[in-house]
DNA sequence: TAGAATTACTTAGGCGCCTAATATTAGGCG
DNA sequence: CGCCTAATATTAGGCGCCTAAGTAATTCTA
């Protein structure tokens, strides 16, 4: 690929991700809420998951899911409570609130997705969904084993 | 468009998003740069800029712009001095070290590109930038009348 | 030509997310 | 049973970028 052409793919990318950033923030600030919580909200309306079931879900590193997780706690969109099969764990599960926000949530993302391509001249919806997830999935299976180290480790040992 | 489509538009553009950033951090990472600082470089490959310029350029907000500068002051890759027209002005230009560093930057910039397309299954290149650029041009031709607010508003007087 | 508005930049502080390091609990194995 | 390793969560601190608010210089305008 010449340089032209890899700026051009570059910056679009830098662009749309910024722009859209930008839609969601706006979206879902009138629910006092930002994309982060978004995500977790949608996996907890499939049920209760401890935090590093949302680590792993939502692809964020557990100190952030500890803070986001304060937030909505703080919200009274969620609520925590210890796990009873094992004392490390923490389960998270919707408040009632943060039930009844659902549909709301759902509404504005739909929102943020038609005033995406909104702009559109010359493709249409369904050849962008392809053409994104085509990327995301090839950039997923690139990018994953280039660092083959698990997304959070452990300490290695209790020394010093 | 259904919340499924949405969903997926939305996290295609988010996981596309992150991971495209991952690739260009560990490419200029050797460097001793991050993306934010490779816009402004090659901002300045073409000429001397004030702060003001670089933050139009780059669509950065002049605080950062100080910032990165004086990142990029401070690795020795770019010189500021004071505009001889405009006393409140600062010139920011290449130094030499900096100059030097172009031709890599620009092999690495292309390399985050062939990365981001090497996994491609059911779409070309050409396809991909296409409807890349379609979607950045509209969305931002769409997001920025929402807030028809220039992008850095003097204050409004020097009152309190 | 003097006051008002605008422009260039900086400082201060916030936000979302990250990595490193730590405390605690769980589980495999001799 | 007693280790040792792995897993869960947290605290501490950093980074890139932001907005708000301030100073200083310039331009507009009555």
């Amino acid at each position: 690929m010449n340089f032209d052409q890899a700026d051009a793919l570059n910056e679009a990318i830098r662009a749309v991700g910024i722009r859209h950033r930008a839609l969601a923030v706006a979206a879902l600030a009138p629910m006092g809420i930002h994309p982060g919580h978004k995500l977790l909200l949608l996996e907890l309306a499939a049920g209760p998951r401890t935090q590093a079931q949302l680590a792993t879900a939502s692809g964020y590193e557990p100190p952030s899911i500890t803070e986001s997780v304060r937030q909505l706690e703080r919200a009274g969109l969620v609520v925590r409570r210890p796990s009873p099969n094992d004392a490390r764990a923490t389960m998270v599960e919707l408040s009632d609130q943060g039930r009844s926000l659902l549909p709301k949530l759902k509404a504005a993302w739909r929102h943020v997705a038609d005033q995406t391509v909104a702009g559109l001249r010359i493709t249409t919806v369904d050849h962008v969904i392809e053409v994104l997830t085509d990327l995301a999935t090839g950039l997923t299976s690139t990018v994953a084993p280039t660092n083959d180290v698990p997304r959070y480790r452990a300490p290695r040992s209790r020394t010093r």
